[in-house]
RNA sequence: UGGCGAGUCGUCCAAUGGUAGGACAGCGGACUCUGGAUCCGCCAAUCGGGGUUCGAAUCCCUGCUCGCCAGCCA
């Protein structure tokens, strides 16, 4: 329990005063009731951050409950991977581990005791008649002429509706509230719907299934929970929950809303995600351009990120859209702490240190990890031909450019210090290729002088390269907010078509042949990195960009161009 | 023209009658063997109009804007 500062947000303040006063005799219970329906995504880590984080900070539990009351599109395999997401994100219920679908014979009776205090009765419009007798959001509804039916007449065609009687879709339980109620919730709602189909759990014992709001308030009351976060677009269904408890006169858990967690750049729906993998957009569920847990996780995200940007998101109930820059510095501020450093060049060209004997080698010290002492160094080959990025030369360089052109000097990181004597290009004009001296005073990347060099390029041995894939991702949809599409346009339309790019033929230092999998990882001057486990073959890692190192010298670079036009 | 909810720097979150603060982004600088990291500084907001008060983001009135609700989905 929070002791010297202040709860961090509304739900917080509440929970703290209600364990303060003696509410539930100061017990905190909460929960998280996915739907087996799909994968979780990166705005149900806040969800579910916030449900096991309240609980653990008041000393109270929280249960995970898959909440399957709807038999026509849950599946176990959902359920799986809900877990494996949840536990990823390192949250634990322990032996809390429940489900709706546990509930399902204690709720029958609960739906009986309705109907025996006449508050319930069994409905025989069909679905479109149903609609037409609710009303509009200004006009009340009508009664359903079924809605005086005896108490004994719903209790037995309660009875046969459990026991099969009757064809999917022909009847319903409902509550019988009103029908000129303002909201639409209240217009006598369904409870039971008849669905003649096998529950992933419960098989056919049921050809009845609850309603999500006669389920939810109920599954809440059973567990005891105290305080039961959803949604804002729940706000409307609380009086309902509130009904149903009040008429059954059983345990009351108090239903708090928050907005849910939109993102620039981002789809964050299942019924979206869906069709981009559908589409073959993206690779799968987890294909590590996707925003769901999975992908986020094979992407090289680590846990510990997502729990510190759900952190500084922050809780309230104003509708938000948190900009994907806040999530991106989240990981690279945990990555910069604990990922070892390597060198690889995306896009080679050759150097030749001529004054470097023909067959010469020297082995190098580098450093794992400059922001962690305890990492060590290992030894880095170096020889006469290497590799630096293409991008670190440039013929005519223009102002503040510190890198490599001809007659420049610049330090191979942890090398030596090179100078660009001549450069070779083809019948084009093509660079394609640097040759240079060494200044074998500057072994290790210093020299005796103290002479500043100010650009420090990273390279790799010709002669020892190894192999890797390199796959660099970029935002899925080219526009901040997706859903503002074209005329006539969906959020499809948006996609960014640059938002993978695989580099298949990688040079990179040996080191990076022996990764394992799921190794994170920077390399150098280009970003964070993450060795995907499923890609990768012995010897041949994969790895997957992460996000990309700050780039100060792109912000210049895109300055210069533009004052210079 | 029904009900519910929400409006604070570009973005997200605080301040609950007493100096509008933090984070991200942006901008400038220092430092640096990653143009990384780190450090320092700067820019920048209370939806409008009335009212109450010594004092209002906060309380009252009024207007405006945005979101959600008419599944036998959750």
């Amino acid at each position: 329990m929070p002791t010297d500062d202040e709860p961090r947000d509304f739900i917080r303040r509440k929970v703290y005063e209600d364990v303060r006063s003696g509410k539930h005799g100061g017990k905190v219970m909460t929960r998280f009731p996915p739907e087996p329906n799909g994968y979780l995504h990166i705005g149900h880590a806040k969800a579910i951050c916030l449900d096991f984080g309240v609980a653990e900070e008041f000393g109270g539990k929280c249960n995970l409950r898959f909440d399957d009351t709807n038999p026509t599109r849950e599946e176990t395999e959902y359920v799986e991977a809900i877990k494996e997401d949840i536990r990823w994100l390192g949250y634990y219920w322990e032996d809390r581990l429940y489900f709706a679908s546990d509930y399902f014979g204690k709720m029958y009776e609960y739906a009986e005791r309705l109907v025996e205090m006449g508050k319930a009765f069994v409905c025989d419009l069909s679905p479109e008649e149903v609609r037409e007798y609710r009303g509009t959001l200004t006009e009340p509804g009508r009664n359903s002429p079924y809605r005086n039916r005896t108490p004994e007449e719903n209790l037995d065609l309660l009875r046969r509706m459990k026991a099969g009687e009757f064809p999917e879709g022909s009847r319903t339980l409902r509550a019988k509230i009103d029908m000129a109620h303002p909201n639409m919730n209240m217009r006598d709602p369904a409870i039971y719907r008849i669905l003649h189909r096998s529950h992933h759990r419960t098989g056919d014992e049921w050809c009845i299934y609850p309603m999500y709001d006669y389920a939810h308030c109920l599954e809440d009351s059973i567990e005891g929970i105290t305080h039961s976060l959803c949604t804002l677009e729940f706000e409307d269904n609380r009086p309902l929950y509130d009904w149903f408890l009040d008429q059954l006169d059983v345990f009351h858990p108090q239903q708090i809303e928050f907005a849910r967690l939109n993102l620039t750049y981002t789809v964050l729906s299942k019924r979206k995600l869906s069709r981009l993998v559908e589409n073959g957009v993206v690779d799968g569920w987890d294909d590590p351009r996707m925003p769901t847990l999975s992908g986020i996780r094979r992407r090289g995200y680590t846990a510990e990120s997502i729990r510190s940007f759900v952190d500084k998101v922050g809780v309230a109930k104003r509708e938000s859209t948190v900009d994907v820059g806040l999530l991106e510095h989240c990981v690279r501020e945990d990555l910069n702490r604990r990922a070892t450093r390597y060198m690889a060049v995306l896009d080679p060209l050759k150097v030749v240190i001529e004054d470097y004997p023909e067959d010469g080698e020297d082995w190098l010290d580098f450093v794992n990890n400059p922001e962690d002492e305890s990492a060590g160094t290992r030894k880095v080959p170096f020889s006469r031909e290497i590799y630096v990025n293409r991008k670190d030369f440039m013929m005519e360089p223009p102002r503040k450019f510190y890198r490599l052109s001809p007659g420049r000097e610049v330090r191979l990181r942890y090398a030596y210090y090179i100078r660009c004597e001549d450069v070779v290009t083809d019948r084009e004009g093509n660079v394609v290729e640097l040759r240079c001296s060494h200044d074998p005073e500057s072994r290790g990347g210093s020299t005796p002088d103290g002479r500043k060099v100010r650009g420090t390029l990273h390279w790799v041995s010709a002669r020892h390269a190894v192999t890797v894939e390199a796959r660099l991702y970029d935002r899925l949809f080219g526009i901040p907010n997706p859903m503002k599409a074209p005329e006539g346009g969906t959020f499809m339309d948006n996609l960014n078509p640059d938002s993978l790019r695989v580099l298949p033929e990688v040079p990179a230092e040996p080191a990076l042949a022996s990764l394992g999998p799921e190794d994170l990882i920077q390399l150098e001057r280009i970003g964070y990195f993450h060795v995907d486990p499923q890609r990768s073959r012995e010897g041949y890692p994969v790895l997957n960009m992460t996000v990309a190192l700050r780039d100060s010298w792109a912000k210049i670079e895109k300055k210069l161009s533009g004052h210079g036009k």
